[in-house]
DNA sequence: TGACGCTATGTCAGATATGACATACACTGG
DNA sequence: CCAGTGTATGTCATATCTGACATAGCGTCA
């Protein structure tokens, strides 16, 4: 069921309508990963008003740079954990965290 | 980073301290622990509004009752994002799982 | 008592995510 | 133009998570 959306994806490659439809997301589905791409745009955001590097997060998290870089652009090896646990690193609070998730997200212009 | 904390524990044996001496958690992992804490509780108490049994809600999420088990128990082996997609199934917005996030846990008494 | 329904815990093979690396791209200052 | 700095993308071996299964505990009902 995972594994059929991914074939499904390399196969397709990148295509204009809304993620939703084009990926065939269930609503659970799509709302994951608004969640996620939330917490992407706060990481990135959040990173650069501290004025640091990828390279110097990923230090922080024991990690590399390429990883953050695909944190920040919500890539699909991801996992929600990774992104909490990087706002975490960044001094973002239980709360903070919550509002990011629940914040309903910017309408695209029609 | 995770790994070096699980062989220091097998090295080291059985000392007493707090839990989060002990382990030497981090501020963020306390955290990210809470979060999961906080998840569970209410992925239980939503199964349970709804009067599904583990069993259920595990075919409704294509999983087994052992992981609703684990999940509701917050067990080491569940991740943030299952704990997430589950409580999406079971009908929770965005903004009620930021707010399950962000809210305050309970203080022990003293 | 025993049978039944629900939940908890341990294990394991297979699936998924991770850090690391290589490399490419974009921009800037010289 | 080049060199340097920061970011993006692909791949891979290994770490981690998952579903499934077995099995045990625990009420409840007859």
């Amino acid at each position: 069921m995972k594994q059929e959306k991914k074939e499904r994806l390399k196969k397709a490659g990148w295509k204009v309508g809304t993620t939703k439809e084009f990926l065939q997301l269930t609503a659970e589905e799509a709302a994951l990963i608004e969640i996620k791409l939330a917490l992407a745009r706060s990481l990135k955001k959040r990173r650069m008003a501290q004025k640091m590097t990828q390279n110097e997060l990923a230090k922080e998290l024991g990690s590399s740079q390429s990883r953050v870089a695909k944190m920040e652009s919500a890539d699909a090896t991801v996992s929600l954990e990774a992104l909490v646990r990087s706002l975490l690193a960044l001094g973002a609070s239980r709360q903070e965290i919550g509002r990011i998730i629940g914040k309903k997200p910017v309408e695209p212009v029609s």
